[in-house]
DNA sequence: TAAAGTTTTCTTGTATACATTGGCGGTTTG
DNA sequence: CAAACCGCCAATGTATACAAGAAAACTTTA
């Protein structure tokens, strides 16, 4: 595996898990995948103690990761101390999705509005080219289906770089922090469903307008795309609710379906 | 017997004892009040130490305060560890607005769409009844003004609770922990100008507007409206940084006039 | 037997000692 | 004199001991 280079993959992330990094990164990370997995029953109560001993630290670095998690929204805080794994109801999802479409579409027009670095349009005009090669192939095995989502990530990070704004862009972020608000959060639903290659190039539609309408700075066109666009994750979200078991998105097991 | 030796309360002003919350909460509200109040120069590191003596408690409270603080985006997380008082450019700022303002709208959108408890809308009604009753006076004298400024946050608060979502709710209440993108952030700053009321009637009028939107399911024009509104605080915002000296709203000293 | 009160235990909140790492200054050498 | 290297220091990261409070279980009494 080569190093690409046309992606300088800068997301705080990256750089943890290359080195070790420090307990409390550790501490979070796995404590996540924990969560994600369902390796830890949702709604009972999580005790640090339990914690130190699965994952070997002390309860310093663990009490880090839990407050950030908590803040997250992954973990609900408990009114008197202490954290549970939270669930979400399917509207919750539905709200986080429409939450991520909305913050989206506001860096659409903003990136509109004031202008995007030519180098910048060009970078998203190549993921996007990656996108459709990936597409002419007709079948979409496991591989090609990942390079999707890889790529697809890739332009909604670009997306949100192109309004060149740090705190949109931070409370974007925080936005896709929720696996199955995330752009690429369901995709895998219908992976291997028969209609699964029209919906991407559906999807790759819409990325291709909406860089047409930054590029052309239509501001409340790019917006409105951009809403239309999220819109799809709601698909997934009630295609993934009816086929839980095609679901291999993790953490789909929190998602409780009546509340 | 270990050797404590003054955890006796040495603050004379500790009139939010009232509510002896956590420690690490008292920290987070005593270190959010010095860095409002410009007591911490921003752009220095903050030692853990330094706050130790100052607030008098252990490191434990103080490194949770700053942790929460720093997610909060009030401090800057240092590279290599620790952090500092964060400032601000003028475009962050207006973003930080115009965040808002967009969360808002998506509130007021929801609110539309999916309709409200009419008790929420009498209650709203009810508030803006009060808002009414302060401007017809016509002179603002400083009760009168922070009754204005008291009313516009619950109505805002209002907003937030019509659109029934506790996921915006949540990023609502983040996007207004800035103190100057709150919706009453700036709303002091021409307190005693001779065009004060007329801006809180314009202003007021909008609160209407977006109501009656709401209470006849006009979506699109609910979430327009908010957004227009939430345009006022970026005018304060024009007004504070051209006169600094009147705007007595906390943390202006954080907004750099050129970054 | 049920309810209330008490005790015990478990868990978090807090304080502090220890480890580690980055930075700064002094010193030494070319 | 300058530059590089070495060592000390300071600040955070980590571990753990201690305190306080709440939940649960057990006992006692009506």
């Amino acid at each position: 595996m080569h190093a690409i280079s046309n992606t300088a993959n800068q997301d705080p992330a990256s750089h943890w898990t290359e080195e070790g990094g420090s307990q409390a990164v550790k501490a979070q990370q796995r404590l996540r995948e924990l969560i994600l997995a369902g390796d830890l029953s949702a709604g009972t109560r999580i005790t640090e103690l339990a914690l130190v001993e699965r994952l070997g630290m002390s309860r310093t670095p663990i009490r880090a990761a839990l407050m950030r998690l908590g803040q997250e929204g992954l973990l609900l805080a408990l009114p008197h101390g202490g954290y549970a794994v939270r669930t979400f109801s399917e509207r919750e999802v539905a709200d986080a999705i429409e939450l991520r479409g909305t913050l989206e579409g506001l860096a659409a027009r903003l990136a509109a509005e004031r202008g995007v670095a030519p180098a910048l349009l060009s970078e998203a005009g190549a993921c996007l080219d990656q996108i459709d090669h990936i597409l002419l192939q007709g079948g979409l095995d496991d591989e090609a289906f990942s390079g999707y989502v890889r790529l697809n990530a890739q332009f909604h990070k670009l997306l949100s770089d192109m309004a060149d704004s740090s705190v949109l862009a931070r409370e974007i972020e925080r936005a896709c922090s929720w696996p199955f608000a995330s752009p690429s959060g369901f995709v895998g639903v219908q992976a291997h469903k028969p209609g699964a290659r029209d919906t991407l190039v559906v999807a790759q539609h819409q990325h291709r307008q909406v860089l047409q309408a930054i590029a052309q700075r239509e501001a409340g066109r790019a917006e409105a795309l951009v809403r239309e666009h999220s819109r799809i994750a709601r698909q997934h979200l009630s295609l993934a609710l009816q086929n839980p078991q095609h679901a291999a998105t993790p953490g789909v097991q929190l998602i409780r379906k009546k509340g």
